[in-house]
DNA sequence: AGAATGTATTGACAATCATCGATATATGGC
DNA sequence: GCCATATATCGATGATTGTCAATACATTCT
């Protein structure tokens, strides 16, 4: 059952609970779509290879770093490598694009952004 | 095969690829276990339910927010929610203590901004 | 003590995930 | 055209996850 404190007036709260537990949550009316949208990018943050793989690319700066320069480092075989690249890709973090037979990644500064200011 | 720019010269390699992709990633020695304690706070931000637990723990300030209230909002069953708060404290984000048979949640700010401080 | 209430744990199940080997696709060099 | 290389996709598998009903635990009130 719902409670409040002794100083807060609310609504919803039966008299036995009155005084006797929490301040009303704020309504913080949270939008159901930007709650997905934002897990999404965490859930691509929430791997280990991922986020070493994440910070070598961002290490490279501008120049962006090639996947055949990924794997090694990683720990981690071309197929998995690959395979969290896109999930990076797909979580906005990173673009990808083909010059030659290399696959340049690039980090996506603004999505880091986003995410950091949800923290906030 | 790895690659380097032909301003970049490095070790390991091949003569062929020389001069035909990559710059070579920054070493940014990534440390084992830090990465896995990272992407276990990111992990438990990877859930919109939990996102939304958590905001509304948030919003509460320095008061804290009891279960209780958190329930309904969450548009989950007890258990779950149990579940999910379980979640975000085993991962640091908040903590919770039981005053009579109310159990309270408090964000811990310094584990948000230690994961803020990751995305740069 | 017994009833009612708030929270946590257990058990089960479907869904998603991380990983790798095998294979496919594409590009460049000969 | 043929071969080597770079990357992506497929298929399989073991592990983890989100969810709820049922249950256990703890506290307060009568």
């Amino acid at each position: 059952m719902t409670a409040t404190t002794t100083t807060t007036t609310t609504t919803k709260r039966t008299l036995a609970a009155l005084g006797a537990c929490c301040t009303p949550v704020g309504s913080a009316e949270f939008d159901e779509h930007d709650a997905a949208e934002l897990a999404k990018g965490f859930a691509a943050l929430a791997d280990p290879v991922r986020l070493h793989l994440l910070s070598l690319v961002a290490s490279t700066g501008t120049s962006g770093a090639c996947v055949c320069d990924l794997i090694e480092p990683s720990g981690r075989s071309q197929p998995t490598v690959s395979h969290h690249l896109k999930v990076l890709r797909e979580a906005g973090l990173v673009t990808s694009d083909k010059r030659g037979t290399w696959a340049w990644y690039h980090v996506v500064p603004g999505r880091l952004d986003q995410l950091r200011t949800a923290l906030r």
